[in-house]
RNA sequence: GGGCCGGUAGAUCAGUCUGGAAGAUCGCUUCCUUGGCAUGGAAGAGGCCGCGAGUUCGAGUCUCGCCCGGUCCA
């Protein structure tokens, strides 16, 4: 931020902030007697700004006013503003597919950024409104811990958002005037608020290196909506006024619908029916008047400045005229309810919309939601049912967002899937815990960390399970704080990754793209714009596609009267088309050329191509509604397509796929290819045409299979499935949590795999002299045989070895008191080592050395009685060196060998030698 | 996206740091004890130590790659 809090408060004055309203009502600009901010007001006596810490918390609770439930409330809402020359747009997914830099929609601006707020493409109507719901997970605005403590704090809520567009080309844009006066116009009338209720305060809005002034309306204590203007900008460091300014004012619908309602919480305003359930059943009932105190003061919490409240509540405890420990006992469950509430709703949300639970990004927020829900429900021993909890949050869902009772099924499925591997890590948690506790009762940090690291067991559960053996277990109060001055420790220690050198183009061409208009043309002629390096060649129109939205470039040819230069790359800068040469060429501007793509190759890029829009929607069909597109690769030779998915996929489903793909094929459906412009498609088609993820710009290229799938894709594409002549698919693997990858073969490399398949069936087949059909059955007859004989084997060796060395049938030489074995045998080391402790077992001062040898090694094992006192280590060791190698071992039992296969000889005799000189 | 941990008998896990005969408990089979059951006793079966390379005389153990599962953080 080039410029400093201090710098933009002094730049916006009083007049930045009168609007026309506060000039014809006479409203006063005063200065908060607590917080110093400016606000304005119609009541001269007035000294606070509203903001509910210098109101003394919510006044609002228990006033009931219009009474609007959440749903009464968009309508309300949208009703108002249509009426007031808005259009109401559809709400966007929660997921932000159109979007590169979040997962989540967190605010209704986000439906505008980047496209419209850069002025890329024109907003779908102007003035407009949207319920648009947010997801806020973690970050700085709600710590997950705090949902359901605080009395106000969701972790998914409506934003209604309030937007007016004004740049130079756009019409019916309005700005703080009009805006304030709407504001105004439906707090009075709607809400039914009189003036001297309502306060403004002054504040400077900034967010993504715009800013711009901010008016808040407060009433009773409480902020209803925010009201920002972004005006401004900054350019090389210096204040700019934005092309586009635009209003963006979010109605917390949420908190409008409390405020009307007057609750205890905003929970009981927005899912009464989840509270009276879990209430019911549970017979848990709360004191109306104690908890109408308790959130009034919980409206005082400090949410956004500490992320620990504990600190707070137990001053607010003491408010209550209890202790800390009976406020939790007594408001606890409550708490608890109110939070299960709340995540329940925002998981029925997510997943509706296409997010699944997993380990990884949004996907991990998600997870802890569910945990959360599950461990409160033990912390408190609630009885519910889930399914249950899901379904009501998921009806309640459905009245304002349709959409996401049709996902009913995979959601229960889903929160079915994520319970059950909750309590496994839960049940392993537990006898890790419990055989640590075996061992010892301290835990050192590095030991909590690791629990907590790899097995999911925080300090707390550690204390717990420790407590259930009546052993009581230090954790340090500071787990937390510690463990973040770890991983920063470790964070420190990661490198940057440095960016690839690319070209720079001092001037921006047009190049107008040839590869949309007949796909299968591989011949064009055009003009040379420009030439960088002797070896960049830009054209006014080209054939060769670039490499962009996952499919990689054309290659072929460009020739200059008799020149041929080979295109070996092809990439995009802008609207600039670059094509590298192989060869170093003097062309000059302004030449004419033609060009030649290398057809087959496109061809097969193609099929992989268009292959890959048939097998996401086949996924889609054969796993479930809740699969998209989470990446995807297209070459020449293979494609691959990364599908969002909660589990592994079975081989099964895998050729469910590929046989649903290939009847696509069959039927022959036609692919048509249009551009639309951006609002258009989304209106048209929906979010599920941003498959492939971001695609930039105003117009969309929207690719479209016949009644099967849409998606906008800059690719080159066939005209019809059964040019892609067969798909196969080779493998699926779970590249992380909830994404799994589809390898993806179309046309001749599918062809060459399935015949590759054929052949090494044929050979396996062969080896064995079986049918391939019988090759299963024989393969395991074979490997339980070879299990059976290599029991066989050790059995036998073992009665061999007995038999060689019982009742002397091999001679003993006495070496002192010793009677040593010193003998040359076959075997490997295992045989050996059996033999040689037979040999010394009824020997009381059997010393053996035995020593066996193939075409590169020889391996030496020494062995004495158990009760003999003699180091047969040392002679192994020796004796292996000679072999040129090394050995060792433990007490009555020596290992060794080398690779001088010659030496064994000269062993022998040393083996003697050496036995001797160690009595 | 960045880490970390794990994969050994049907199950739960030791063994891996420091390379040298693949273990324990439960379960299973058979037998003994008993009128019968619980129990008790004895014997036994059951292992591609996830897969593939490498280092080594020798790898469950060390190195690298891959597969599978878990977990934490942003």
């Amino acid at each position: 931020m080039p410029i400093s809090g201090k710098q933009l408060k002094e730049r916006f004055k009083r007049e930045d902030y009168e609007v026309k309203l506060f000039k014809e009502r006479g409203f006063i600009r005063k200065s908060c007697s607590i917080c110093n901010h400016n606000f304005w007001t119609l009541v001269s006596d007035q000294e606070t700004c509203g903001d509910t810490r210098c109101s003394g918390g919510y006044q609002f609770l228990g006033k009931k006013g219009k009474n609007l439930n959440f749903d009464e409330t968009i309508k309300s809402l949208t009703d108002f503003f249509v009426k007031n020359g808005h259009t109401a747009i559809k709400d966007y997914p929660v997921v932000s597919r159109w979007r590169a830099d979040m997962e989540f929609t967190i605010a209704s601006i986000a439906d505008f950024q980047p496209w419209v707020l850069e002025g890329i493409i024109d907003p779908p109507a102007n003035p407009l409104v949207v319920p648009q719901m947010c997801i806020r997970t973690g970050g700085e605005f709600s710590d997950i811990d705090n949902i359901g403590k605080t009395a106000r704090h969701l972790t998914s809520f409506v934003m209604f958002g309030q937007h007016s567009f004004n740049s130079e080309k756009l019409t019916g844009g309005y700005w703080m005037d009009r805006c304030i006066e709407l504001n105004f116009k439906y707090l009075t009338e709607e809400i039914g608020l009189i003036p001297e209720e309502i306060t403004y305060g002054e504040g400077i809005w900034s967010g993504g290196g715009n800013f711009g002034p901010n008016l808040e309306a407060f009433a009773y204590g409480t902020e209803l909506v925010n009201n920002v203007f972004i005006a401004y900008g900054f350019e090389n460091g210096a204040v700019k006024k934005l092309d586009m300014q635009v209003i963006d004012v979010g109605w917390g619908l949420d908190r409008t619908s409390w405020f009307t309602q007057g609750t205890p919480t905003i929970y009981e305003a927005i899912f009464p029916n989840v509270i009276e359930y879990l209430q019911k059943e549970n017979g848990y009932k709360v004191d109306q008047k104690l908890l109408m105190d308790y959130s009034k003061l919980s409206g005082l919490l400090a949410v956004e400045e500490v992320k620990d409240l504990k600190e707070e509540r137990i001053e607010l405890a003491g408010k209550l005229g209890m202790s800390y420990k009976e406020m939790l006992d007594i408001l606890g469950p409550q708490e608890a309810i109110y939070a299960i509430g709340d995540h329940a709703r925002t998981l029925s949300m997510t997943i509706a919309d296409g997010a699944i639970p997993s380990n990884v990004g949004g996907g991990y927020n998600l997870r802890i939601l569910l945990r959360r829900i599950i461990a409160l429900k033990e912390l408190y021993k609630l009885q519910f049912s889930v399914v249950k909890l899901f379904d009501l949050q998921i009806n309640n869902l459905s009245i304002s967002f349709p959409r996401v009772k049709e996902h009913r099924e995979e959601i229960h499925k889903i929160v079915d899937l994520e319970t059950k591997r909750y309590s496994e890590t839960k049940k392993s948690g537990r006898r890790i815990i419990n055989d640590l506790l075996q061992k010892k009762t301290e835990f050192s940090f590095k030991t909590l960390v690791n629990l907590y690291q790899n097995n999911g067991i925080n300090p707390l559960m550690v204390k717990e399970l420790a407590k259930e053996k009546n052993l009581e277990i230090d954790v340090p109060a500071d787990f937390y704080i510690k463990l973040e001055e770890y991983f920063a420790e470790q964070k420190k220690q990661q490198e940057g990754i440095e960016d690839k050198a690319e070209i720079q183009l001092e001037k921006e061409y047009q190049t107008y793209p040839l590869y949309y208009e007949n796909v299968y043309e591989s011949q064009f002629t055009a003009e040379v714009l420009d030439i960088i390096n002797n070896q960049y060649l830009i054209l006014d129109k080209t054939m060769f596609y670039p490499t962009g939205g996952g499919q990689i470039h054309d290659t072929g040819t460009i020739q200059f009267k008799d020149k041929k230069y080979h295109v070996v790359d092809v990439m995009k800068k802008g609207s600039s088309i670059l094509h590298k040469l192989k060869e170093k060429c003097d062309l000059k501007k302004g030449v004419s050329i033609t060009g030649e793509i290398d057809a087959k190759r496109r061809m097969a890029i193609m099929r992989h191509h268009t292959a890959v829009h048939v097998v996401n929607r086949a996924a889609r069909e054969v796993l479930g509604r809740h699969i998209w597109q989470a990446g995807a690769d297209k070459t020449e030779k293979k494609a691959r397509l990364d599908i969002t998915h909660y589990q592994s996929v079975s081989t099964e489903e895998l050729q469910e796929i590929e046989y649903t793909s290939n009847k696509i094929i069959f039927e022959k459906r036609e692919i048509s290819k249009v551009n639309l412009d951006r609002d258009e498609a989304e209106r048209d088609y929906g979010f599920q045409i941003y498959q492939g993820g971001v695609v930039p710009g105003k117009t969309l290229h929207i690719v479209s299979i016949d009644e099967w799938d849409i998606e906008a894709c800059g690719g080159t594409h066939l005209d019809n499935t059964s040019d892609i002549g067969i798909i196969k698919l080779t493998s699926s693997e779970r590249i992380q949590d909830g994404v799994v990858r589809l390898d993806i073969l179309a046309g001749e490399p599918a062809l060459r795999y399935i015949q590759e398949q054929e052949n090494i069936l044929k050979k396996s087949s062969a080896i064995m002299s079986v049918e391939p059909k019988m090759l299963p059955k024989t393969a395991k007859r074979f490997f339980n045989e070879w299990k059976e004989q290599k029991k066989t084997i050790e059995s036998l060796t073992k009665k061999i070895a007995e038999l060689q060395y019982s009742n002397n049938s091999t001679k003993s030489e006495k070496i002192g008191h010793l009677d040593v074995f010193v003998q040359e045998t076959s075997g490997g080391q295992k045989e050996l080592i059996l033999q040689a402790t037979q040999a010394v077992k009824h020997y009381p001062n059997g010393i053996c050395v035995l020593i066996s040898s193939d075409n590169n090694r020889v391996t030496l094992i020494g062995a004495r009685n158990k009760e003999l006192d003699f180091d047969i280590v040392t002679v192994i060791k020796e004796l292996s060196e000679i072999a040129g190698g090394s050995g060792g071992g433990k007490g009555e039992l020596a290992i060794g060998g080398g690779s001088s296969v010659d030496k064994i000889a000269t062993i022998l005799i040393q083996a003697k030698d050496i036995i001797r000189k160690m009595i």
